[in-house]
This record gives structure tokens, sequence and C-alpha cells, in this order.
DNA sequence: CGCCTATCGATTGTAGACAGATTGCCGCTC
DNA sequence: GAGCGGCAATCTGTCTACAATCGATAGGCG
């Protein structure tokens, strides 16, 4: 167990809780820690040098956010998945993704399409080189950067949970499995443009469009065992 | 500081951690704890008899829920309000609140029906009674119930967060101020059986327009100057 | 031979005490 | 007299150590 990896994706060389959360959203979202697996508070307080109750606290934050499940007097597990979380994922995902887009295509400052641009530069490039877990990350980034400008506080929980099984499935079905899974991601890229395009030109209506087709997108590229139609939505503010 | 009031709802006598968790939410929904309160760590370990770890993660949760807010070496404080989240709140309320209601009238049980009668039984009996907090706590519960019930863990985080903001905003306007409130709280005891009614005939259609005009009429309660229309939605599953 | 039970080990939960940061106050200087 | 700087008190963040609970294994009984 020397593999001391501490990929803290803010750099945060002080603040060691901070890192820990960071790592472990990340580690989780891109399943080097499996779904079910539960997490050890003595390895993790060892790895990241720090005791055990702020590990704690650390746990509780993560569990809130939805990352991490825990009962009483049992260790911490991963939030598991299943078929039905599949199911409830694409009846839910267009409702809240169309929801945010359009308020962030209301809302959008300059400032915000740029950092837009930015996480989208690194998807890109995660894309054309073979970075599966940067695909992964980035393309979490961008959509949750979304909802941060979108701006509702109420909206953005249901978001965020949303969007730690979305890269989940993403690492799971988006394998360089075959052509057509290549040509899928790279139309995947081209419509995150589109929607930060839509954004800046603050047209909700081809915005909202553009996001139900990228996750019909995304359906379209697994079997289709578990993927109903999902939630329709029509916002008039 | 001999005042041992230990308002346990569940009277969890043991798990002290959990009372500590319950009592901190039925005060922060029904106000006895106002927003942007600051909560002292050490005042609360006190009162339930506890140290300050467990009480620190028992904040760290309830910041995940969205019942208080975190900052680095500042005092937790209880989550603001503002005429903003007013605005968000009545944007987004309708969208996960019909969502909710639907899945809820799609997969209901006979059970779930009876817990649904059961805590609408305790909400008619606080408007009938002049108990501000209980109508104030079990619409919260009623609403919450009908997320559990339609049981989609993507859409339960934001529900949860607006069923907070809900019973705030229920609070500061629900006052016994006049007739005409009076009324709509009489018509929103009605409305609530008539979603039960709803759900328990796997009427989807019926159950969100019940929810919406139950919406409609917490918005028409109060002053209009933050009320949007609020986003529509329509669900073919 | 199989099932139940009791004890042991390991892990979670908690307590009390110590370092670091922040805020407010007081005194000093201009 | 007003503004700035330093100091102290308080609170947050953390650590070490202890208690309680759970799971597993081994032994005994039917």
């Amino acid at each position: 167990m020397a593999t001391e990896q501490i990929p803290t994706e803010a750099g945060a060389g002080v603040d060691r809780k901070t890192a820990l959360s960071s790592s472990l959203r990340h580690r989780i979202l891109t399943m080097q820690i499996a779904p079910g697996s539960v997490l050890d508070e003595i390895a993790l307080s060892e790895e990241f040098g720090l005791s055990r109750p702020p590990v704690r606290e650390a746990m509780r934050q993560l569990a809130g956010e939805g990352f991490i499940e825990l009962e009483a007097n049992r260790p911490a597990r991963v939030t598991s998945m299943s078929y039905q979380s599949l199911r409830d994922f694409f009846l839910v995902a267009p409702l809240i993704y169309a929801a945010t887009t359009r308020l962030a295509a209301e809302t959008a400052t300059k400032a915000d399409i740029a950092g837009l641009r930015e996480i989208q530069a690194s998807f890109r490039q995660s894309v054309e080189g073979d970075d599966i877990d940067g695909r992964v990350f980035y393309n979490d980034q961008f959509h949750l950067r979304i909802g941060e400008v979108a701006n509702n506080p109420y909206l953005l929980p249901s978001l965020r949970r949303l969007l730690i099984d979305h890269a989940r499935i993403g690492k799971i079905f988006y394998r360089p499995a075959n052509a057509q899974m290549q040509d899928n991601l790279e139309e995947a890229c081209r419509q995150h443009d589109d929607i930060i395009d839509a954004i800046a030109h603050h047209d909700a209506d081809r915005a909202e469009a553009l996001v139900r087709a990228h996750l019909d997108l995304s359906r379209k590229n697994m079997a289709m065992y578990a993927a109903p139609e999902g939630m329709q939505v029509a916002i008039g503010v």
C-alpha cells in the first residue's frame, strides 16, 4: 500500500481535509473506487495525514452530497448503482438538465461563458487524447458549471446527485469500444460547443433542445434495457 | 443553562446525535432558529450531552441537506433566505413537486397511502387546532413522504431543499392574519386529501394538476412581488 | 454432523484536551 | 480626536485515547 497517489485536483496542499474530500469525489466519479466499496476511516486518515474525526466529518459531508452512504455502526460505502438507478436517472435527468440549462442561458455573463469554454477546452483535449478519466471528469465539471451559472439553490442538489451517476454511467459505457462510440463522443463534444453558444446568445429554447439531444446521445450509447423516454419539460418563465 | 428542554420529536433517548439532528431540523423548519443565525457548537454539545466532534459531524450532515451553511474558521449559520430565494423557489417548486407527485401516483402501494393519510390526519388536526408549528411541520412531512413514495434518489435532494424553505416561507406568511387566509388554509387541507385520492387511484395527471394548484395557492397567499409563474412540466413516461 | 452460542478481534463512536485562526477591544500614535 | 496596530479572549479545527458495538470464529450442544 505504498501507492501514495494523491490526485488533489485543486492542489490544496495545506487543507488536507479539502484534499481528502476532493480526492474521494474524484475517485468515486471515475470509479477508481467502485460502487458499494467500503471506505476505511483509518486507511484514509493515514493516507492524508489526518486523524479520524476530520475524516468522519468529510464522510458526513460526502454522504450529504450523495457520494457515499452511511449506516450506524457500519463502515461507509460508496453509493451503489443498480438497473433501477439507470432507469431513475434517465427519467429525471432531462428534467433537471433542461431546467438548469435554460436558467443558465437566461442569466449567463461573459465571465460565465469564458469559464465554460475553459472547461470545454479541457474536455476536448481529453477526447482527442486518450484520457478516459479526463473525459468523465471534465464532462462532469461542464454540466456542474452550467448548474452553478444557473445559480438556483433548489435545482443544484439534484443536479449534483445526477452528475455523480452520470459520470459513473459514462465510465462504464464510454469505453473505447468501437468506431461508432468514437463518433458519438465527438458528437457529444460538438454538442458542448453548441450548448455554450446557445447560452452565450441567451437562447434558452435552443440550449434546452441541445442538452436534451445530448442526453439522448448518452442514452442511445448504451443498451436500451434501462432507458425510458424521460420526462418532458416546457418552461415558460 | 439549566434549561435542559430536549424537544426530540422522535424521542430517541439513546441516540443523542440523531436527537440533535432532528431537533435542529425541526427548529430551523419552524424558524425557532431564524435564517442567518449562528449555531454555537459548545452550547449544542452541552444541551444534548455530547462532545463537540459528534456535534460537528451532525453539522456537516445538516449542511449537506441544506439546513445550515458552513465556512472555514467561521461559525455555522442557518441557511439564509432572501427575495431571490423566494423567486427561485417558486420557479423550481412546481417542476419538482409535479414530478415527484406523478411518480408517487404511479408507484404508490396501499401502505404508502395509509402513511400519507396518517400524516394528513395530523395536519388536519393542526389546522383545526391553533397549532401553527404543527401545520408547518406536517405539511413538510406530507410532501416529503410523497417524495419518499416516488422513491427516485435523483429527485429527492432538490425536493428536500425546497421543503426547507417551503416550511419557512409558510411560517412567515401563514400567520393567522385574516379570514381569507383561514379559508385558504382549509382549502390547502382539502387539496391534500384530493392529492392522496389521486395518488391512490394512480391518476398522475390529476395528482400533478392538484399539486400545481396547491403551490399556486401558496403563491397567491403572499405578496406577489417575488412570484414568477414557475416552470411548466408535462411528463410522458 | 449441523446449528446455536459465546468470546475475541476489529472497527465505529465519543470524550477530553491541545493548537491555530479570527474577532473585538484597548492603547498608542499622528 | 480619529485611525491604526497589537493583544487577548473566544471559537474553530485537530489530535490522542477510551468506550461501545458489530462480525467472525471456534467451541459446545442437540
